[in-house]
DNA sequence: CCCTGATTCGC
DNA sequence: GCGAATCAGG
């Protein structure tokens, strides 16, 4: 297949609505992603808010680092919350409140572990607030620490599939 | 390994 | 002009 004007201009819409080459390729059909992307480039289109992509190549903010003050040696392991617990939980309704204020250099040693945002981004955090035995604060304890599913699921079939799963 | 766009280069 | 292969990155 070829570029019909048609197919030109459906390509224009698409990759300036966002859309990623692959998408466009799919979609147009009869094409791949490097056509389109050949295309793209051929027809001077590119630099677009490209989804799932800061497109952030160049600068990478320098690590300002943050003034600091305590927390000589942060601990290094990173608890994660436990989420996948029975279909359906809904309950759990804490959330937002108060940013995160530790970051994994602040972070102490009684200071609630719990991740804020996203990882992967750079305005990550953790919550910070005073822990007490455990990683987390007493909040985010019980969203990490629920109980093992209470009623329901507990026939000998479920227990047999469960117990399978630990040898 | 999935995905993204960018570039190259034989056709 | 085209696009597969390849590259560079998240």
């Amino acid at each position: 297949m070829g570029w019909t004007d048609e197919r030109v201009e459906l390509l224009k819409k698409l990759w300036q609505d966002g859309l990623s080459a692959s998408q466009i390729a799919k979609q147009l059909g009869g094409v791949t992603r490097n056509a389109v992307i050949g295309k793209v480039h051929r027809l001077g289109l590119s630099g677009r808010a490209t989804p799932s992509k800061p497109a952030r190549t160049v600068f990478k903010a320098p690590r300002p680092a943050r003034p600091v003050s305590a927390a000589p040696s942060a601990p290094r392991r990173i608890a994660e919350p436990v989420s996948s617990l029975g279909p359906q939980t809904a309950p759990v309704r804490y959330v937002d409140e108060t940013p995160g204020t530790a970051t994994v250099l602040t972070l102490g040693a009684h200071m609630c572990k719990w991740p804020i945002g996203d990882p992967s981004l750079d305005n990550f955090t953790f919550c910070g607030r005073r822990s007490g035995e455990g990683p987390y604060c007493h909040e985010h304890s019980q969203v990490a620490y629920q109980p093992a599913q209470t009623k329901k699921r507990s026939g000998p079939a479920e227990l047999a599939r469960s117990l399978r799963r630990y040898i």
